[in-house]
DNA sequence: CTGTTAGCGCGTTCAT
DNA sequence: ATGAACGCGCTAACAG
């Protein structure tokens, strides 16, 4: 450690010292700021004269326009936020990262927050983000408090829920059915012949539903029972997914364990290994997220694919159609789901 | 797909619909706009009876404060702003996350960008950030462009530079030394009586010297020569690892694998242990990252642990302290790091 | 405790 | 092609 230099802006509010503004550089350059204005919002209304003047005086003075400044007086941030419910977990930092990706092409910056699945947090920062005034708003889930529903449809921007559907969105919807991965995931597994199952499952409403479409299609088939292990808050980790594991087979579980993440599963798979167990002759295992490792797990994991950067890019194209006050465009896509089938079950 | 319904917020531009602002409120309220901001402010300089009346007016009309005009008019954007090279890498978003957490129980909030691992990107991005006046700004790396240098300088805001470490940064800085990372684990590989060894690495310059230090040790000491397979730009995952690693053993490598990430020694696992060998008879590993899985992969990760979440919480605490206008506290901080020793090497 | 007056730095309109 | 005037919605002094 070093003691502090006291060189770098002591005791300098930010923003106040040499608060350069476009006035600045219009001074400099023997124009208005009006001149200014234009000369950096479109150049060509400027005389190719006074726009060098004004590029020299903007590199000399080090001038960074004021966006707040400008989005006052436009009324138009040019900005996007979005609301998930984790950032840490890879399912919602690949969305957002192909929702970025679109949107700052197009001029936009993005906020994002994390919920911590809690709606009650989500309708606070919903109503923080509002105040930034946003061009549009991301949300995750199509589950909402009546106070957000009010904010959302009060603020009158354009408002994209993502990673479930739903015929009545607030604004847009792109996303896919959890219910029915869940009978799909069922279905696949019952072909295989499979007769016993379980489920692991982390504490998240959407897991929950997926969960739940897989239990009603497996259970009316085949009339068994189906364990169910269910995680306390907290992220669904490989660690958790083996202690399960671990627990089922204390149990002497033998059979399909429908796991709400590819963590999960590798965890269920790396502990079944760890005893020795032949997967999937003893135990068979089925993730969620076709998550990069997914197929080089040891036997590769089975699993369901939803593309996330697409849906990312989806939304950011949605969100984006309407700011430019497109209306026509459908107000909800499905974006689908794959069973993606290899060793593991 | 469904068709568009036209009921919400047809061609309106944002912002523009029923701008309820202060003097709104006051007027139902029967005070002025000043009123408002006070009793929004600090509700104790306000009489309780116009504090209600006020209230029940902000119920009413659904008024959210504009933050716009509040950060133009107080010059408090009450935004601090963060560089990062990538979002969807665990490494950031947890720093993010422990980051974030503590500067919104500060009251601020957090405008995130990624910049790809790219020099160019990032000052671009530092331009687009600083256009936003945040009050605060915070950069992965102590390595930025003479420009991006200046830019912040010019700025006056407090920045800290985080997951690396000097002594002479911009303002301030937390991290660790990746070079001494290297050292340290060549020195435990020797003392494990390893006399072998490759490397794994991904394309991240701090990635680089970590394996540069492994390397110059383990070299020197050994004398022997160590091959090193680079990954080519884009992310380091299971499955390269493990490509890696086959590569390795393909050419009859035998000895330890310094790997720049967990991820990457996870597939290395894997791979060695797909081929049957013994680890860490035949093949030992060292991973980067102590991620969660780390525990609990077969045989457990040998790995080096920087505690993010940690690191985020300080480098918040340290740009708070900034922004209050501390200007006693070190200027950098060393969190260090760990060798975690278990089964892989 | 409350109101008045002034900006904050820009975009927008209307002139010229 | 350029400028003057105005306003965006709020906070920051000062009065009273």
């Amino acid at each position: 450690m070093k003691k502090s230099s006291s060189s770098y802006n002591d005791a300098a509010p930010a923003q106040t010292r040499g608060a350069v503004t476009m006035a600045t550089v219009g001074r400099m350059a023997g124009v208005s700021q009006v001149t200014v204005s234009r000369a950096l919002s479109d150049p060509t209304k400027v005389s190719p004269d006074t726009l060098r003047r004004i590029r020299d005086a903007i590199e000399a003075t080090g001038f960074v326009p004021n966006a707040i400044a400008g989005a006052l007086a436009s009324r138009k941030s040019q900005l996007i936020t979005a609301l998930v419910p984790s950032i840490t977990n890879i399912v919602y930092s690949s969305l957002l990262h192909g929702f970025s990706d679109l949107i700052r092409e197009h001029g936009y910056q993005m906020m994002v927050s994390e919920t911590g699945f809690d709606p009650q947090q989500e309708t606070d920062m919903i109503a923080t983000h509002l105040a930034r005034r946003p061009d549009g708003m991301l949300l995750t889930g199509i589950h909402h408090s009546p106070a957000a529903r009010r904010m959302l449809i009060g603020a009158a921007i354009p408002v994209v829920e993502i990673w479930d559907i739903t015929e009545t969105p607030i604004d847009r919807c792109v996303g896919f059915s959890h219910a029915q991965i869940g009978l799909a995931s069922a279905d696949y597994a019952l072909a295989q012949g499979h007769r016993h199952a379980a489920t692991i499952t982390a504490c998240d409403a959407r897991a929950q539903r997926r969960r739940d479409g897989f239990v009603r299609r497996f259970a009316a088939e085949t009339g068994a029972d189906i364990r169910a292990i269910d995680f306390p808050p907290g992220t669904a980790t490989l660690g958790h997914g083996r202690q399960a594991m671990a627990q089922l087979l204390d149990q002497g579980f033998r059979g399909l364990v429908y796991c709400s993440s590819d963590q999960c599963a590798h965890g269920a798979l790396i502990e079944a290994r760890a005893r020795g167990l032949d997967v999937p002759g003893d135990i068979a295992v089925i993730g969620f997220g076709d998550q990069d490792f997914a197929e080089h797990t040891l036997p590769p994991l089975t699993t369901v694919k939803v593309d996330r950067d697409a849906m990312g890019k989806a939304a950011a194209t949605a969100l984006l159609g309407r700011i430019g006050g497109q209306n026509d465009a459908p107000t909800t896509i499905d974006v689908g789901f794959q069973i993606v089938t290899r060793g593991s079950a």
